[in-house]
DNA sequence: GTGTACATGTAAAGTGTTACATGATTTC
DNA sequence: GAAATCATGTAACACTTTACATGTACAC
């Protein structure tokens, strides 16, 4: 999914500025399947204004910068709701850290021992920072979202602890890194 | 992770051909956690051999096209290592599956359900691929990673099935669609 | 005969990130 | 006084996809 049709998406679940939508891009209830820069959501943002799927209000405010609510145009509804009756394409997961582990004959057990209890801190971290979000979460799409979040974390997590040990004995078993 | 950095990876498991490099990426135990296609495969093979990372060897084949096969060489299998030194960034999941049922509102709940149930049947098929890959999988990494990938599709088949009665009912429970 | 697998590669186009630029206010 | 939060935006660069180009062999 494109950032112009994530924009498109977030603005139907309310007004926002480009701020406010990475905000929830980074740390909100799209934190933990989608991604999106400054850099790539204001130029959205202003050519969606150009073509007419969103609008702009301008904002002075007193002892902040100045802010540019954007609004979802009935043209724009429309073609958000054309592009969702397309199917959606595959998930598409990016590790680096599993990445590491493949290549873990260029690695000592060690380095991978670390790299698997950092993760797990992580993922802890994850969930708890997910369980706040449900706090918040209003529509019952945003609950379900988070929670298969949550359980996708914890599933991770859980596969990470209950497997780890062997992992690093059959390394170290399968011979010194050459 | 780059595209170089994987081809360099992969090759530190053994010689191979851009195709067979593709085909790890697409169908092998690299699919669920990275992606690479031709146009950036076979440009990173000529920069990271004009480089001096890996060399090529040119094979005539029989009722085969002809084929380059690949190798790591010492500078390469350093500049891997290297490379796998520093932290891992944090995974990164891109999903259009979630972000249509967060933009729920825009859409059916005859949709939704549609969506979720065939969403089921891909993980299931998932599942029976990676099982396959398992029993070719030789080295205690690769084990370890595709049944990380198993248990998270696993995870994410639970969840669905678990919840998507109550979705689909609060969905509707929340009022037609505006 | 039609489609898939094998096999390599280029060029254009699109999309995105990173780093920069600017600047007030609040929190530690 | 340093760092974070609020707030918008541009430009250079990196990376990738898509579409094209080419051709054999085998299975159905």
């Amino acid at each position: 999914m494109d950032v112009r049709t994530l924009c498109l998406g977030i603005l139907a679940l309310g007004d926002a500025s480009g701020y406010e939508i990475k905000k929830m891009v980074a740390e909100g209830s799209f934190s933990f399947f989608s991604e999106a820069s400054y850099g790539s959501i204001y130029p959205s943002l202003t050519r969606l204004t150009e073509e007419g799927f969103v609008t702009c209000e301008f904002f002075s405010q007193d002892k902040r910068p100045d802010k540019k609510i954007y609004s979802l145009t009935e043209k724009g509804r429309l073609a958000l709701t054309e592009e969702l009756r397309r199917d959606p394409g595959p998930d598409k997961n990016r590790s680096e850290f599993l990445a590491a582990l493949l290549f873990a004959e260029a690695v000592s057990p060690d380095r991978i021992q670390n790299l698997v209890e950092e993760r797990i801190d992580e993922h802890r971290m994850k969930i708890r920072s997910l369980q706040k979000l449900l706090d918040e979460a209003m529509s019952p799409a945003s609950h379900f979202v988070i929670n298969y979040g949550i359980a996708m974390q914890k599933a991770a997590l859980d596969y990470l602890e209950h497997h780890q040990a062997s992992l690093i004995k059959k390394i170290i078993a399968a011979g010194p890194t050459e």
